[in-house]
DNA sequence: CGCTAATATTAACGTTTGGTAATACACTAG
DNA sequence: CTAGTGTATTACCAAACGTTAATATTAGCG
């Protein structure tokens, strides 16, 4: 099904019922400070827990509440090496948003300062 | 263990823990359901509130309280016109923000102007 | 002036969220 | 096996959130 009226101009953004709701729950899940920063030392990169505790700072349980949130939203991957589990960044829209994040947010020190 | 992949730090990504504050505020208002919808139906024009909840589909109340959440955070601003009350994106980064999500959640649907 | 439409505010209440502390589980080394 | 890391889970509690319903405010109009 498609949109349910033919002349809507707010269609143009978030076109569906589902888009909102995905994007919402992806807002939902980085809206967190933690969390984000968690995205943040992620990046494009692979992080093992203890090292995202020691780059976030907060208590090991905290950090793994939080992973497990964006672990069952689907946003992070993790894999297990030994006893560590390596934890990065599953879901290219998020990864892009950050990005996005960056330009919006931090325009004056990109990548550079 | 730090491997120090590099010496880029998450710093590279959403840098200072203020910015981290400030970007984790505003994806929270923007991560209900019906405040994304709000925003996606106001997109860069300007809606009064009837508009806005015709559009959305919730009661006046419901529409008024996420209105003056959006508000007090800074992301709408807002303009009276004899008894109707006009609002619009008045923060620069959230319509930003709002392009991007639907570059990545909608992209099929492009803004076609 | 009273009346109605448009919007905002408030109170109440259930739901969700987030943090702490304690504990459990998994794996490795010896 | 036992001890020792690294990670996940649980229980509990306080705080924040979201909805509904009722009420207040403001503006235009007869």
């Amino acid at each position: 099904m498609e949109t349910d009226s033919g002349s809507v101009d707010c269609e143009t953004l978030l076109a569906h019922a589902t888009d909102i709701e995905i994007a919402s729950r992806s807002l939902k899940a980085m809206s967190h400070p933690l969390r984000l920063k968690i995205l943040c030392t992620l990046g494009s990169r692979e992080v093992c827990v203890q090292g995202i505790v020691e780059n976030v700072g907060t208590s090991q349980s905290n950090i793994s509440q939080h992973l497990a949130i964006l672990r069952d939203k689907g946003i992070l991957s993790s894999r297990k090496d030994a006893n560590k589990v390596y934890y990065r960044i599953g879901d290219q829209r998020t990864l892009r948003l950050i990005g996005m994040m960056q330009e919006v947010f931090c325009p004056s020190r990109k990548l550079a300062d």
